[in-house]
DNA sequence: ATAGGGTTAG
């Protein structure tokens, strides 16, 4: 970048706000100090330093961020609650700890709401969530971001029941108007859990009663939500009411007919979607090539790939991958599924291995299964994929191979007793009284 | 006017 020593303070500003790595942003920021020296801190100079926070948390840079705080703190800049809260939020994003710790510096005068509120979502990101709960209750007056944050906390929880009731808990106790953030957080926690019809028909109802400015976030999240509930007539209406449809609005109902195996229709969408001038990005080849997947269409999902980065420039994720070793897998081209998996540039996840395998049992192929399977037992195994022990120990049986499968099963014993241990452990370490009922 | 909460996938 070319030094702007002549630009003046409000072109360095622009400038700043341009600015992409955190060492060309402190130097802007640096240049435009010597600019304001005569002047006190003013609206300009924390704008300013605003903007040369941004870059500061997107990369790791934990020490320029305690210097850059040290020069905000000595030229008082720190006392205006706008720099403050960026600061935390910054910090927030590197180190919870020192956000933490900066959070107990800030006085009293300085810590107005947003602040609060950067501190809890910090806590709800990095605290379990009776921790959060207890931050939330301890707040005076508390306005619609507090309650989105912490709501969004109970979802991210997977809380999802508590989380409904603390909706409602915000819009029967409070005067507070749920706003289009609130809606949204609440529709991808029903959506999520692929809650049934009635809860996204109440929040849409609420939208509609109480006005709630419609824009595109929200319809999107009206479509995926209803799509996901498998409600895909009411998805297609609020489709349809879209002024202007963006690649979201196609992606959500994509996925949504994808997710039910109306992979014929959601593959007309997406072709639709593209001879109206709409860009696909990489979420709405996840869905295509899901539905390709689902319907075993093969030359299909090649096709869609090849578009993916031949066409659109969009460099294949993970997900995918996955979905193409999918629609070879169920297809029984079993070779190209391990080709797949043996050419993808990304590093192939548990997944992955687990869709191959899982294809290699059904069409009893041992050979391609064995890399899959060490790699697998190589590698950390969640709970929630614990399945995959009886299929790599049925493997190993049809493969002959008696003393691995002897040894998986003793892998899978231990498994099952830390399981339950583990989740007894969490049930009774819960904390109870932390319900809505608690709000005032 | 400027700061804070949400963003689609298997």
């Amino acid at each position: 970048m070319p030094l702007p020593q002549h630009l003046a303070a409000g072109e360095l500003l622009d400038a700043l706000r341009g600015a992409a790595c955190p060492s060309s942003a402190l130097h802007l920021y640096s240049l435009l100090r010597i600019r304001l020296r005569p002047t006190d801190p003013s609206s300009f100079a924390w704008r300013a330093a605003l903007l040369a926070l941004k870059p500061l948390s997107a990369a790791s840079c934990l020490p320029l961020l305690s210097h850059f705080h040290a020069h905000l703190l000595r030229s008082n800049l720190l006392a205006y609650p706008h720099v403050a809260s960026s600061l935390l939020h910054s910090y927030s994003l590197l180190s919870p700890s020192v956000a933490h710790h900066m959070f107990d510096q800030i006085p009293p005068a300085t810590c107005n709401l947003v602040v609060v509120n950067v501190m809890l979502a910090s806590v709800c990101r990095s605290s379990d969530l009776a921790s959060a709960r207890l931050f939330f209750d301890g707040i005076p007056d508390k306005d619609v971001v507090s309650w989105s944050t912490m709501l969004g906390c109970y979802f991210s929880h997977g809380r999802l029941a508590d989380g409904l009731a603390f909706f409602r808990a915000m819009t029967f106790t409070t005067q507070l108007a749920a706003d289009y953030v609130s809606l949204v957080t609440v529709l991808t926690g029903c959506a999520s859990a692929g809650l049934l019809p009635p809860f996204c028909r109440s929040v849409h109802g609420y939208a509609v009663r109480r006005c709630v400015p419609a824009n595109r976030h929200l319809g999107t999240s009206l479509i995926d939500c209803y799509g996901k509930a498998g409600r895909l007539d009411y998805a297609s209406r609020v489709f349809a009411r879209v002024p202007s449809r963006s690649v979201m609005h196609w992606t959500a109902m994509i996925c949504g007919m994808a997710m039910h195996l109306r992979s014929d229709e959601a593959i007309r969408l997406f072709e639709k979607m593209r001879w109206q001038g709409v860009q696909p990005n990489k979420m709405t080849f996840t869905a295509v090539l899901s539905a390709c997947g689902h319907a075993g269409l093969v030359d299909q999902g090649r096709k869609f790939f090849k578009l993916m980065f031949e066409k659109y420039d969009l460099e294949p994720t993970i997900h995918h991958y996955g979905c193409m070793v999918d629609i070879f897998a169920k297809a029984g081209q079993l070779e190209d599924a391990y080709d797949v998996i043996k050419t993808m540039r990304v590093e192939p996840n548990i997944i992955i291995w687990t869709s191959l395998l899982a294809a290699c049992k059904r069409f009893k192929n041992f050979d391609i299964a064995v890399e899959g399977l060490e790699k697998v037992l190589a590698m950390e195994i969640s709970d929630e994929n614990g399945g995959v022990y009886t299929l790599i120990s049925d493997l190993y049986a049809m493969g002959g191979r008696w003393d691995d499968v002897m040894k998986v099963r003793r892998l899978m014993e231990e498994h099952n007793v830390r399981k339950k241990r583990g989740s007894s452990s969490i049930k009774a370490g819960e904390p109870r009284g932390l319900t809505v009922s608690k709000v005032s």
